[in-house]
RNA sequence: CGGAAUGUAGCUCAGGUGGUAGAGCGCACGGUUCGGGACCGUGAGGUCGCAGGUUCGAGUCCUGUCAUUCCGACCA
């Protein structure tokens, strides 16, 4: 048997075989989580949770950097703040959960737990809006939120999940717009190069947008099993919640008026997203940008070989941290070499170098991509410099991977019946035109259960008619099977 | 929230027609090993998801409930 066809990890089921099990398997053997004793509810577990600090730590930067400050607001929403937007309350209604009780008694006003902070930030924004000198209130936070989902997916859709919710205000419509669509140039952007993932920029229809908003942006991604996923949306709220929590500036004008705001928001999915764009029947692969541990150094050898091959390990080893590199080295001798080069792959360690006595009388190391599974010798002169290389053309050899799959499983149907045809035989993206009635999206939902992702900014082709009824299209739509 | 399936050791699972719980892997200890999940020996580990019921007796039969998975309706 071929060493690359080997099942080196019994217990994954393969992707081949059956992708949701494949990807729970992966989560479960990898220790990113574990089921809690609470339905739709998950414990994130330390090496997934680091992978979350590594986002929030890019992320937060960039906020930063584009002037945004972080705040903390209650997990408690009072059920007349839901009251106050119609669409709001409707749309999020089914899904919340209710404090009703406390203390012994009973609540006058029932509280929700916040599945998103729209009404609490315009609450307290009316508070601390007065001028135009306030303008415009930048800020985010990090927090958790519920949303009692029907159907429950580790990462992807869990009861409750980890987020940063991003909520601003402006004094006029044009600065709300540009703030819209700069945050989710940076959410592309940190999607893009940082955890590998190429991504569609676009609209969502209206029964697709967010509910209270004028314009819901978002970054589609596709997955390794032929479906989308929403990695982050932006929206542009216009003066929806300015009106509903009478957020209001006095202006040079002397002219009272409300503020225009935006949202944005990137969770805890984005790792199921990185698993499941990513992974394959070893396991996890992670980008070396995002990788807490990118190397991973095994000293092979039996006893008497053991001093000199550990002793060369460690000035690789220490010549590699210097460098900057996070490198770990597994040097425990209780553990099997082959035991630990399976153990890593699942973990996604982008490069595994191994030394044994064979390496040390050849002066070199043998290199191993998890990307790839190539294995290769590199001469210990100037592995340093060679393993920097590595982890940057791996960075890219995956989002190229990624981007060229998404790419070959995009296409354009003319047709319904073609679009249907795509669907159902090979999943992925498929454009269409679209006219703009509800009824016709609604129609390539029912026909093949793919719903609208997004109107692109970039679409690579202009139908001239709508897929359903034939008008001429007024927008080119992905349609997918989504998560 | 409807339909289907599953729930026995940390993991994968076995336990006809009811009779008091097993294997492999893993774990602990000792020894031998080390280039793709090494081997030998000894040992620890179980309210059989939970709650009722039937029975002299329930992992096994009945009812309910909880959780997970898959398929639909709703969603970051």
């Amino acid at each position: 048997m071929a060493k690359q066809d080997k099942q080196f990890v019994k217990e994954i089921t393969p992707q081949s075989e059956d992708f949701s099990r494949w990807y729970i398997d992966v989560l479960q053997k990898a220790e990113w989580m574990d089921y809690a004793p609470v339905r739709g509810c998950i414990v994130i577990r330390p090496d997934a949770y680091e992978i979350w600090e590594r986002c929030q730590r890019e992320l937060d930067r960039e906020f930063k950097r584009t002037g945004h400050r972080n705040a903390y607001f209650p997990l408690f929403i009072p059920e007349s703040f839901f009251e106050k937007e119609k669409e709001h309350v409707e749309g999020f209604n089914p899904e919340l959960p209710w404090v009703t009780e406390a203390g012994g008694d009973i609540l006058e006003e029932r509280l929700a737990v916040r599945p998103t902070s729209e009404t609490m930030f315009g609450h307290m924004y009316a508070q601390w809006i007065q001028s135009y000198r306030d303008l415009p209130l930048l800020l985010n936070q990090w927090a958790n939120v519920v949303r009692w989902e029907k159907r429950t997916l580790p990462f992807l859709r869990t009861s409750e999940f980890l987020w940063q919710e991003g909520h601003t205000a402006h004094a006029t419509e044009e600065e709300a717009r540009e703030e819209t669509m700069r945050m989710l140039g940076i959410y592309a952007d940190f999607v893009e190069s940082f955890l590998a993932i190429p991504v569609i920029r676009g609209q969502k229809t209206p029964s697709e947008k967010f509910a209270g908003a004028v314009e819901t942006y978002t970054i589609e991604s596709l997955m390794k099993d032929g479906r989308a996923l929403q990695t982050a949306t932006s929206h542009y709220l216009g003066q929806n919640f300015a009106k509903s929590f009478e957020i209001q500036y006095l202006d040079r004008d002397n002219q009272l008026k409300y503020v225009y705001t935006t949202s944005w928001g990137m969770s805890t999915r984005i790792l199921g997203a990185i698993v499941m764009v990513h992974g394959d029947d070893r396991g996890l692969v992670l980008p070396p940008k995002l990788a807490p541990t990118q190397v991973v150094i095994v000293p092979i050898g039996p006893a008497k070989a053991r001093e000199a091959v550990v002793a060369k390990a460690r000035d690789l080893f220490e010549a590699l941290q210097r460098a900057g590199v996070r490198v770990h080295m597994d040097d425990r001798d209780d553990v099997s070499p082959g035991w630990k080069f399976n153990e890593y792959e699942l973990r996604g360690v982008p490069i595994r170098i191994e030394i044994g006595p064979r390496d040390l009388e050849a002066s070199q190391a043998m290199f191993a991509r998890r990307d790839t599974g190539e294995k290769f010798a590199v001469p210990l002169d100037g592995a340093v410099e060679r393993v920097q290389a590595l982890l940057s053309d791996i960075q890219r050899d995956m989002f190229d991977a990624a981007k060229r799959r998404l790419e070959e499983n995009s296409h354009v149907a003319e047709s319904l019946q073609q679009l249907v045809d795509l669907i159902q035989t090979k999943r992925g993206f498929v454009l269409a035109g679209w006219c703009g009635d509800e009824a016709c999206e609604r129609a390539v939902k029912d026909a093949c259960t793919a719903t609208s992702r997004c109107i692109p900014f970039h679409p690579p082709a202009h139908p001239e008619t709508c897929v359903t009824c034939g008008k001429p299209a007024k927008h080119a739509v992905w349609f997918a099977k989504s998560y």
